[in-house]
DNA sequence: ACAGCCTATGTGATTTTATAACATTTCAGG
DNA sequence: CCTGAAATGTTATAAAATCACATAGGCTGT
């Protein structure tokens, strides 16, 4: 009940077990495509943050993987993150230090966040690296882009609502 | 013998003695027509940072506070650095959890940096949060931007040419 | 001057986040 | 089946950040 493609998603209010569904068909099928191995570790903590759909520290996840049976030491939740994050399957948001999944799965894209400094909520939307003033800078500069973190910190429209009444 | 006003410092070679100089002289300024106190922790902090001229861990300047004779606990470090970023004097770099000293002192500004993957160069350049895709998308949704983390990693001059010789 | 208060510092302990190192298991390809 | 690479499990440790509480330093009003 949100997404129209594009526009930024988080904010509002949409029926997971849907976007979560989809989404781990999405990944399922880029995994065979590519050859990757979407283990029930990875497919996992993938369908955790599908679920939450917010920001989770590595250690909440972890603590969702040893109920589930799984490894209970942090590696085995940094491993999976890793390999997710590493193939655009969810994100690290530097700010928190924790992750979320990605909701523009499959597509090349930089993402950027919009993180909510009550609630927590995040929501991704594209950032466009090489345009505007850090793209210019970095031309400028002789530096070579290859990765970029854009993240805002602010009040969500939910938490704005409630802080001003 | 680098910063033209506007644009990036940090991947030329400088006089830091005098840069130093200059934006403690700055801060001092500052602090005197704020009524903020640079104690002899925070200074020593910022002249550090503005010294070594690129991003430090808060162990590594809390090792050189110990050896200045200065408390030897992580919030001795800690609390100065939360200071000094408050006020706009050093800036925190989230990917790396690391901190450099602002090459733009007293000017307000939403800071964006780039960093060398290879020999962890940090350049500060300016940043439009609300200009640009993230703009456009927090309007959008209703999301009220109070604060930017922009972060580019890649390769700074320097080791281009060294990568492809 | 000095009492009172606020800010800053010092210190010890702990929490949170992340990685190193190494043994064991799983699985695709020959 | 065998084999080697990739993935997992586990122990231990490192790195980053905060909490809690005691002490010291500096303003302010009297």
């Amino acid at each position: 009940m949100s997404s129209r493609t594009g526009a930024p998603v988080g904010f509002d209010l949409h029926d997971h077990s849907i976007c979560v569904a989809d989404a781990v068909a999405t990944a399922e099928a880029r995994c065979a495509a590519e050859g990757l191995r979407l283990t029930p570790v990875r497919r996992k903590v993938l369908e955790v943050l599908l679920q939450e759909h917010r920001a989770m520290g590595a250690y909440a996840i972890l603590d969702i993987l040893r109920r589930a049976g799984f490894g209970s030491q942090p590696p085995v939740a940094y491993r999976a993150l890793d390999f997710l994050a590493e193939h655009g399957f969810v994100h690290k948001i530097e700010r928190l230090n924790a992750f979320v999944a990605c909701t523009h799965p499959g597509e090349e894209h930089s993402p950027a966040f919009m993180i909510c400094r009550l609630c927590d909520a995040v929501a991704e939307a594209h950032s466009a690296p090489s345009k505007g003033a850090l793209g210019a800078a970095a031309r400028a500069a002789g530096f070579q882009i290859e990765r970029t973190v854009v993240e805002a910190e602010g009040l969500c429209p939910a938490c704005l609502d409630k802080d001003r009444p």
